[in-house]
RNA sequence: GCCCCCAUAGCCCAAUUGGCAGAGGCGGAAGACUUAAAAUCUUUUCAGUGUCGGUUCGAGUCCGACUGGGGGUACCA
């Protein structure tokens, strides 16, 4: 075992087979006593093999699932595949092979290339979201969901890629209103889909994220507020001339009420073709035409702002429920029909968007707040301005509301309008229901059937003893986007026959958003081979929530969101303890080429197969954990792996020239080694806590050449101190580099595995220091440097400093002001004139 | 447009949370070893913290304004 040099090759050969005998990391059901901790990396989606961002994140959970074992606990840090989905789909039409074949083969090389990688999973716990037997329990939840009514069906408009065919996912849809697979534009087509009411905990998703400041990174909790959208405000109430229903429109400035000078409908509004059914022909044409138009319109056109207004007159009035005056309705696009009510009041006096409307249609302006400008000078009119006034003010023309501020004047609006029982206090919020039925076949089959003949119509769930419903393979069908499902095309599969009626039913084609799958796999984790159930409440009660997740800020929103939401409905639904499933979260940065995101196009790729193969491992690992604080991105063209494995052989080498015994006694080593061992030890547990992963690498490296110091100088090889020292690197290294660690620990004569040795406490006599060195100020430069003993009092350190001679000559003639001592750190003195 | 983050040596990054700007690495230079090179080892080099102002005995750190860079989001009423 004794090599003289380190190489990478034979030590990753020698101990990955000792890992893989002995399952260290294998998380037994017997208690233990230990406090537990649940290290989660985001589970990889298997398009081809591992990349460099996967070895990045996949480093750091794996620091934090070594360092907790160090520290006592037992960690579960388990380990699967997020299976379905688009690619494999895409893929099986291409080659015209089974996705399954894809996904399995590329899942298998994946496990391949961990294996050497070597985080320390609990790999008895490995489960794919595409097995029959993870995804019975995505129906079981969609069936719990369809139980409690969050899971329903409705008709809407829906991202639509015309090329495919196919519905598309809000994040499928790029900025610039391309489907990000074929690049066409989408277009909005009205379908029939299934849908999660993530909406009714829509306040609990936003309140929650409190709990969460300071232990999530402040980015994604603000993405989220940004996206959940609250809006406080109220809702009024519009009675149309000849419409039976009084129509409601939401506004966050009912202060402006007296300004509402027209109303808006969204064009693609259910109530925009109410209101228009009445009017007359040209009227009816008019919007039509509209309609179509705004449809074929892309996103991208649609999204700019600066885009003219347009709209048709709906032929309609609107009683103002203040002033009573007739106030007319138009259809514009410029007003969403999914936010709020899908109609607006307009005011166009106070908000950009209906000024701009107003002018282009030669609408009213009415100002009913006197807004200043910032030297408090009168601004210009609205409507010949072109701006509308939308800061704060007095309110004018406003009966009753006269001379009031705009927070005040919301509020007694308010006030007016309910006593009026013409509108009322409402808040509104952005998030929008879940679609999660998908027109495609490599996903959870919706266990949903559909009555035919006489039943036609009607909707009957699954029943559960009979779960899973297996998807059918997919010889025969073809995948092929046409714009409804393949499944549906399963005919055999699809048909099912009701033994006791022999009525003919058909499954639900659809299969759901594989985000539905990733909502809750961390529970699965907790019981993976569990058939009675989807995980076991006991197992969530010892192991939830998730002490530590780990992943890419990619998923900031949507699946953060989503496993949010899910937990929350099975706390409702009693499974479960707590309401939050993640308490911590790091998101690793990007790993980058010259400033530039990696990608094949480019072909600046870094292959993390090629690194692993050329470098080994550990220096991988070290390097991504050195080249600075995780959340940041790191450029490939900064870091060197070369440079890590240099530090990583002098570590080996520290450990090779140890030749004393194990078990000597430290207490008689070399002081001054260790005090910086001790000073260690002490030191890298806030570190590691503190995700400074770049900052411990730099504390090792540090005790590296200390200790080369100390074995090359007067210490020697022999001195307990050196032991403790290359003990105590072996032990810290493991976190990083587990092969060279568990390399040092034998040679150092100890049984494998360093992975579950404990951190030993640091010795606090020797991290007391018995001379303190305390800087003096003059006029906040530093002047002199006293070397005092560290039970020195403040008067002592004061005298001290007036005594030297630098300080006095920095003070010279003038005026001591006050002196202030700061012990051990410093004595400032201030000085007058 | 709105919201958030960042700015320290040629480069990547530290700085006990308001107390002497430098821990570590990369790169550069010199030297040792070598026939030579690589590898290895030793020594060494380098900024006053983007700009302006404020608070303070004292500011990289706190506050304000600005500049530059990055990210998120946007007819959301």
């Amino acid at each position: 075992m004794q090599n003289e040099t380190y190489d990478f090759r034979v030590i990753q050969e020698r101990w990955l087979p000792v890992w893989e005998a002995k399952e260290p990391f294998v998380v037994k059901p017997e208690p233990t006593g230990r406090p537990t901790k649940y290290i989660l990396d985001m589970f990889p989606y298997p398009s081809g093999d591992l990349h460099m961002g996967h070895a990045e994140a996949f480093c750091f959970g794996d620091i934090l699932a070594r360092y907790w074992r160090t520290q006592g606990y037992d960690v579960l840090h388990p380990i699967g595949w997020d299976s379905f989905g688009l690619p494999a789909e895409n893929a099986a039409i291409k080659r015209g092979v089974d996705p399954r074949e894809w996904t399995y083969s590329n899942i298998d090389q994946q496990k391949a290339s961990f294996r050497t990688y070597a985080p320390s999973f609990d790999w008895t716990r490995v489960l794919h979201t595409s097995d029959p037997e993870y995804y019975r329990w995505n129906q079981w939840l969609f069936l719990k969901m369809y139980e409690r009514g969050l899971a329903y069906r409705k008709d809407s408009w829906v991202n639509w890629d015309p090329v495919d065919l196919t519905v598309l996912a809000n994040e499928q849809v790029l900025a610039d209103g391309t489907s990000e697979r074929s690049g066409a534009m989408v277009v909005k087509k009205k379908l029939t889909q299934w849908y999660f009411r993530i909406t009714d905990y829509a306040e609990r998703l936003l309140a929650d994220l409190d709990q969460l400041e300071g232990r999530w990174p402040a980015k994604v909790l603000g993405m989220q507020r940004n996206w959940i959208g609250k809006s406080e405000g109220a809702e009024v109430f519009f009675e149309i001339e000849g419409h039976d229903e009084k129509i409601p429109v939401f506004t966050t400035r009912p202060d402006t009420l007296w300004g509402a000078t027209f109303m808006v409908v969204a064009p693609d509004a259910d109530l925009a073709q109410e209101l228009v059914a009445g009017a007359d022909e040209a009227t009816r044409e008019a919007f039509a035409d509209y309609l179509a138009q705004s449809q074929k319109q892309s996103e991208i056109e649609r999204q700019n702002a600066d885009r003219e207004k347009t709209g048709v007159f709906l032929g309609r009035y609107a009683t103002h429920p203040l002033t009573g005056e007739r106030i007319p309705v138009w259809a514009a696009d410029y007003v969403l029909a999914d936010y709020g009510h899908g109609a607006i009041m307009a005011v166009p006096a106070h908000d950009q968007r209906d000024l701009d409307f107003a002018l282009a249609f030669d609408l009213p302006i009415v100002q009913v707040l006197d807004v200043r400008g910032e030297e408090g000078e009168e601004l210009p009119n609205p409507a010949e301005s072109g701006i509308a006034l939308t800061g704060d003010g007095v309110l004018v023309n406003s009966p009753g509301l006269d001379g009031l501020t705009k927070a005040e004047a919301v509020a007694e609006s308010i006030k007016t309008l309910e006593e009026r029982g013409t509108g009322k206090q409402a808040i509104t919020y952005r998030l929008r229901d879940w679609l999660i039925s998908r027109q495609r076949y490599w996903g959870t089959p919706i266990p949903i059937l559909h009555g035919t003949g006489e039943h036609e119509g009607e909707m009957k769930p699954v029943d559960q003893s009979t779960l899973p419903v297996e998807l059918p393979a997919s010889a025969g069908l073809d995948l092929k986007p046409k714009g409804s499902s393949p499944l549906g095309a399963a005919t055999e599969w699809a048909t099912v026959e009701d033994p006791e009626t022999g009525a003919t039913w058909l499954r639900d084609p659809d299969t759901m958003d594989t985000f539905v799958d990733s909502s809750w796999y961390y529970f699965r984790f907790l019981s993976p081979t569990d058939s009675t159930q989807a995980f076991d409440p006991a197992e969530a009660k010892k192991w939830g929530p998730v002490d530590q997740y780990v992943g890419g800020v990619e998923h900031a929103i949507l699946h953060l969101l989503y496993s949010r939401f899910i937990t929350k409905v099975l706390f409702d639904m009693g499974y479960i303890d707590f309401e939050e499933p993640f308490l911590d979260m790091l998101n690793q940065g990007m790993v980058l080429q010259d400033g530039a995101k990696m990608s094949k196009s480019k072909g600046n790729l870094v292959e993390f197969a090629e690194q692993l193969e050329s470098h080994g491992a550990d220096a991988l690992r070290v390097t991504l954990a050195f080249a600075g604080p995780p959340e940041d991105d790191i450029d490939w063209a900064d870091v060197s792996v070369q440079g890590s494995a240099k530090f990583l052989a002098r570590a080996w080498r520290v450990a090779r020239d140890v030749t004393s015994e194990p078990g000597v006694d430290f207490t008689t080593g070399d002081a001054e080694l260790r005090k910086a061992t001790h000073h260690l030890l002490a030191e890298v547990p806030k570190l590691v806590e503190d995700y400074k992963f770049n900052v411990v690498v730099a504390r090792l490296m540090e005790q590296v050449n200390v200790t080369r110091k100390a074995i090359d100088g007067s210490v020697g090889t022999a001195d307990p101190a050196v032991r403790e020292s290359a003990e105590a690197i072996a032990m810290m290294l493991s976190l990083f580099a587990p092969y060279a660690a568990e390399d040092m620990w034998a040679m150092l004569g100890h049984e494998a595995t360093v992975a579950l040795a404990q951190w030993p406490a640091a010795d606090e006599s020797l991290l007391v220091e018995n001379e303190i060195k305390v800087a003096v100020q003059v006029g906040g430069k530093v002047r002199d440097v006293l070397v005092l003993p560290a039970t020195a009092s403040d008067a002592d350190a004061e005298a001290a400093a007036l005594a030297s001679t630098s300080v006095q000559r920095a003070i010279g003639d003038k005026e001591i002001a006050r002196v202030i001592v700061r012990l051990p750190k410093i004595v400032s003195i201030a000085t007058k004139g």
